[in-house]
DNA sequence: CTCAACTAGTTCAAGGTTTTATCAACCACT
DNA sequence: AGTGGTTGATAAAACCTTGAACTAGTTGAG
């Protein structure tokens, strides 16, 4: 399948961790016929391209410019719902309580995100973005887009739209009863 | 939309970090019309998705058996290929050779995985499953694949394969030379 | 045969995440 | 009002990850 089988056994080189999968669903299946192997594989190739995409972008776009994929999460969420209580960003950004107080404890160190009280509950923190924040993020989104754009560029677009049809359709099962959420 | 609206703004409760990426590329869109919104959903899922089954899997099936989602990565990845280096291991799980060097310690240490020296390049080592190992990464497994089954039964076998097909092409991508890869 | 360049693995510091525990504020019921 | 039960946020301890620096072994060009 593969044109240059000039260095032996040095033919996969750039990220294995892809090639990988297939091998692992057949030996599983092996061991185990009992085995799913669609849902491995799904689960597997998910897993594992998100992953890779994640860290291209985090280390491509965000940490040149000083932030962590998870406070450019965090701040694009803010960003997105306005100002708004801790625990929706949490939960909207996909991180639990714990890592968005710590989170914020840095961002608001570094000027990007501010921490008011609540005046009608004084249990809650509302998170809001700096102007500095504000300018920030919009640099950042605009940067990982373009990186996004390149990624998914060989993709017809009916296939995008049915990516993300089977994506959401997979997602949908997490308000089955059975799932475990954060928090 | 949405049948209830009883509680007011109370509507969503579960998980918020999917229905958002909706929200969040309108948002992009509006402020600045030159994104790739296509793009930008399909990275906003994909991540997701991944996250929120991950997350599913590790605290359900792995955390109560004492394995993080990182440790049963690397020891199914052995178990797949039999006795590997360490490089080669950690180009495969998709981790980064720090980080196997570090996982490698603790699971030696839980006496699950083996270190020995390669005799021909005394630089190497060669990481393999103990006994042990072997039965807590195969009963792992097996309850990993029973949860993942639930996560995908939703899905007709042509989606199932349909989905695996541009997840596979998606992840060709990484391939690219401008892609950033770790190590 | 030797020295420079490279490679495999480890270590370190810094930062992020998780779970569990704690504390403060709120709410509802008597 | 008070008291019990929630809820929101933070703190602590343990673990994982990253990038950079470091050690040691190997290779190969002259």
């Amino acid at each position: 399948m593969v044109h240059d089988m000039s260095g032996g056994h040095e033919t996969a080189e750039r990220s294995d961790s892809l090639g990988i999968a297939d091998l692992a669903v057949e030996r599983t299946k092996e061991r185990f016929p009992e085995t799913d192997a669609d849902a491995m594989s799904i689960v597997l190739w998910l897993h594992r391209v998100a992953n890779v995409i994640t860290y291209d972008l985090e280390s491509s776009v965000h940490r040149p410019r000083g932030l962590s994929w998870p406070a450019f999460r965090l701040m694009f969420t803010i960003w997105v719902s306005g100002t708004m209580e801790s625990k929706a960003a949490a939960s909207q950004s996909g991180m639990s309580r714990a890592a968005v107080s710590s989170l914020t404890n840095t961002l608001d160190n570094l000027g990007l995100v501010t921490r008011t009280a609540d005046p009608s509950d004084k249990r809650k923190i509302l998170l809001d973005l700096t102007d500095a924040g504000r300018v920030t993020l919009e640099a950042a989104l605009r940067e990982n887009n373009v990186q996004e754009s390149k990624w998914t560029a060989g993709l017809a677009p009916d296939e995008a739209t049915e990516l993300v049809r089977l994506l959401r359709k997979l997602g949908d099962v997490a308000t089955d009863e059975w799932v475990n959420l954060r928090d």
